[in-house]
DNA sequence: CACCAGGAATGTA
DNA sequence: TACATTCATGGT
């Protein structure tokens, strides 16, 4: 199966996603740096508290005080790194004349100076490429990869190369991707588990979970 | 109880 | 470069 031909079944299934799903752009960059091995639902909630805290903008939260900051986003887990993380990178963007300028330029210049934030990886750098920016950046997350290998795509890699994959296989086309993705994180979330727990699918023929053979299970002498 | 979540930083070889 | 380990909260 083509990635295309899995994008047309994933969106009859799940439909359209409108993803990031946030207010603002501002609050996807905030979603991106807090949703770093935490549920979704962490970071939700953590953002909510931000906002009736009444600090969800660039300047508030650079200069919000770190205990204060801690409290609100402490769902999100990671307690000793996140809050820090989040208000340098806010100071940063601020520095930088705000989030538009940070991420003006080239698509390369704008990813190496997200890099350089503490906190933002490859992943995070390209959300934001993709779902504030609007760039044609395809996004590699572990659903991304689950649903890839399951479907005898590619078996591991590394981020770049598995995003490669689909970059030669799709046009560079930023709402394209902005589905694909969303759609990814949708279906994986249900059907898409580290260990395929989904003998019974639902979706044997109208998805692409069910045209794949069993993934081996991951070798649980080394893991913990 | 074990395992996991839409990763990233750090350390090791 | 390529892996392994650690991080921390809350759900299943």
């Amino acid at each position: 199966m083509t990635p295309r031909e899995a994008f047309g079944r994933l969106l009859r299934r799940h439909g359209p996603q409108h993803w990031w799903p946030a207010r603002t752009r501002f609050e996807i960059v905030v979603g991106a740096l807090l949703m770093a091995q935490t549920s979704w639902a962490r970071v939700e909630e953590s953002i909510r508290n931000l906002r009736r805290a009444g600090l969800l903008r660039l300047e508030d939260l650079a200069a919000a005080d770190l205990p204060r900051l801690r409290r609100l986003v402490r769902p999100a887990g990671l307690h000793r790194a996140k809050p820090r993380r989040l208000r340098e990178a806010c100071r940063r963007i601020r520095a930088a004349g705000g989030l538009d300028a940070f991420l003006a330029g080239d698509p390369g210049a704008a990813r190496r100076r997200l890099l350089r934030l503490e906190g933002v990886g490859e992943e995070s750098a390209d959300s934001i490429l993709l779902y504030v920016a609007s760039r044609p950046v395809f996004v590699v997350d572990a659903y991304t990869r689950r649903l890839g290998e399951r479907l005898g795509w590619f078996r591991g890699g590394t981020y770049a190369e598995v995003q490669r994959w689909f970059r030669e296989r799709l046009p560079a086309d930023a709402r394209l991707f902005n589905e694909f993705h969303a759609l990814i994180v949708a279906h994986g979330k249900r059907h898409c588990r580290p260990r395929p727990r989904c003998p019974g699918c639902p979706l044997l023929d109208s998805c692409p979970h069910g045209q794949t053979q069993v993934y081996p299970a991951r070798d649980s002498s080394k893991g913990r």
